[in-house]
DNA sequence: CCGTATCCTGAGCGATACTG
DNA sequence: CAGTATCGCTCAGGATACGG
């Protein structure tokens, strides 16, 4: 299945309900599944694993496992992930903009 | 309901399925509905009124009615949708280096 | 040419419980 | 702490037909 318009493919990659927001906390510095959880009050554990696995197939984020008790697992861009940043970036500060023009914050 | 990070005020804006598609398109020029029907040949009749008139009430995009028969009626971008077009250009080029990346096209 | 009105499907998502 | 496994539902999105 052909793309219309490049656009399409980039769509693909951040489609998902929580990918942008978990691509903008990762962006800020790598983060633990836990972390993550409270940095997004309303994500549950299934949705996290699984946005995070697709992202992940994408090659955006990468998974570091330490084997220790209790587990502990480091969420990180890849090159690939960064390459996005600018994006991250501009989707952020418009959207501050767009929050304080509506007197929403 | 307030968002958790700004970049959520971003995805309210654009998170319908073809919004992005749609506002890249008028971003190169003002398109009648016609025009962008065979830009997107996916895309129906009803998604494609539902979606812009989202995007109209967001306020991103204008709609212009000529009054004649036939109707004639020109989408085109805001001021306020132009301040999006750094965001759709970044978003398009980065589709494309993705395609390329995957020999997809 | 452009938009609306219905009806309906299905997959994305949520809630919950359980495992190493 | 981190991840899996089910189950079930909502609702965004699609199909179709009609109307100005």
């Amino acid at each position: 299945m052909p793309y219309n318009i490049p656009v399409e493919a980039t769509l693909d990659v951040i489609g998902g309900k929580w990918k942008v927001v978990i691509l903008c906390h990762l962006d800020k510095g790598d983060k633990r599944t836990s972390e993550l959880r409270k940095l997004m009050p309303n994500i549950t554990q299934k949705m996290l694993t699984q946005q995070l696995r697709e992202l992940e197939d994408d090659g955006m984020v990468k998974r570091t496992v330490y084997d220790q008790v209790p587990p502990k697992v480091i969420y990180s861009l890849t090159e690939y992930g960064w390459s996005f940043k600018p994006i991250l970036d501009a989707m952020c500060s418009w959207g501050e903009t767009h929050m304080e023009a509506n007197n929403l914050e």
